[in-house]
DNA sequence: GAAAAATGTACATATATGTGAATTTATCTG
DNA sequence: CAGATAAATTCACATATATGTACATTTTTC
């Protein structure tokens, strides 16, 4: 069951990330269809929160600092090292094609920080979407850094649909396409997931942290190169990540 | 009325701020005293959004960087000029209190950024702390700002309260210590809103908003020198806003 | 290695909550 | 400067929603 009012939250946020200016109530309102009594009462709790004020007096609001300096604290536990960030954009760049490091999340994975391609037509993700962990390149490149035992209990809570004419719809179908990735070398996926996209992965283990690299883009584009891309994330993982760690 | 699960999603993202590190369900679910069953709801809504995610299997969860993507989107407008920040940081360092920067938010003031003191005996306030504008040194500075118009609509709006023994609980009180901070050139408050707590601030007009300065810490340690620190901190505003701008 | 304890998940139901309509307050406009 | 128009609040009530209970799965204990 989805928690309508806290999916609200992140809506508002989102929203103003968008926009980038003060709304009134009756903006906000208006724009996401809500009635504007529904409204003045979330804008009212986030504002009691700390979290949105008035910049001026009835020109609207907007997000306090707030947001920012608790996303600080909460990112830099962990934070991803700098040349993975390095890593994604050199990747696009030379690609010309969309790059992202992916984490696990049950059975998804999560994109956790990306470079977009600059082309027209271009892979479009942004950090925190989420794909199935088993029908993409990038969530079988998580799956291969996982125990028997632990992949099994990823499978059981999969529900495995038919997102396009590759996807794999058994564990077994799944297996499979994993033992051929490590004989390949790569993972790889094409349109298994999302229409007309196609994509090449690795794991990308941090410390004792499972996560994975993947350039993706249009089928058509990347398709016909897909073992030389495959072949530049690896040269460029070794040629960025620190010698002495793992 | 407040809006429970929005401000749950608050409460759950200020736990992980707090804690850095990854959290299980059962763990928030006793935290907050939250029942399993509903916790399960938030996040697993928070996850389906892309704001959440497992770090490693069966480890808990915790935040995936979108939050701190979107918060720099929104923090990118508007953003205080450098030196505002190097002026509490100044001020802070010098009077060893507690400096901030204020912005009005209806009848409230909110903290928009914060250096503390680094005194054990200080004034404790973050990022989006708020306090009544009529009670504190820094919302009266905001008042200052105000036309007589503004003001009197801001007036209707407040719920006279006697915070502490100095608290002004008529708009004839307000008025009266607006016009005697004109006078003494800085606004002060003496526990007007906070047990023990004293401040002085002075109004920071920047470009057409309306913010002030204050630095306030407990009473016994800036009473004594009020009339100093307010000069100090005209003295620093002086020094340190550009001369060009107003 | 089996049993117990803890954790995670599904669902029906009573109730806390969102909302439409009414009221108040502010802002245009001629 | 009225009178009209729009926005912001308030409030009672029907309904969408949080949760108690039951069940499944995983981990720990002995």
């Amino acid at each position: 069951m989805i928690v309508r009012q806290a999916a609200n939250v992140l809506e508002i946020m989102e929203f103003f990330a968008q926009t980038r200016k003060p709304a009134t109530l009756a903006e906000i309102a208006d724009h996401f269809g809500w009635p504007r009594s529904s409204t003045f009462n979330l804008l009212a709790t986030l504002s009691e929160k700390g979290y949105l004020y008035e910049p001026r007096p009835r020109a609207g609001f907007y997000p306090t600092p707030r947001w920012l300096a608790m996303a600080r604290l909460i990112s830099e536990v962990e934070p991803l090292p700098q040349w993975t960030h390095q890593l994604i954009a050199d990747l696009s760049a030379e690609t010309g094609e969309t790059a992202s490091i992916v984490a696990p999340a049950g059975v998804m994975a999560v994109f956790i920080d990306v470079v977009e391609s600059q082309a027209a037509i271009r892979y479009f993700a942004t950090i925190g979407h989420r794909v199935p962990i088993h029908a993409t390149a990038s969530g079988r490149a998580l799956l291969l850094q996982y125990s028997q035992e632990e992949r099994d209990s990823v499978y059981r809570k999969i529900e495995f649909r038919q997102y396009g004419p590759s996807t794999p719809i058994s564990i077994e179908a799944v297996e499979t396409e994993l033992r051929n990735s490590i004989a390949r070398g790569y993972c790889q996926s094409f349109a298994d997931y999302s229409r007309d996209l196609a994509g090449a992965a690795i794991p990308l283990p941090i410390g004792d942290r499972r996560l994975s690299v993947v350039v993706a883009g249009p089928e058509f584009r990347i398709g016909p190169k897909i073992a030389e891309v495959a072949a530049l994330i690896a040269r460029t993982v070794d040629r960025l990540r620190p010698k002495a760690a793992a």
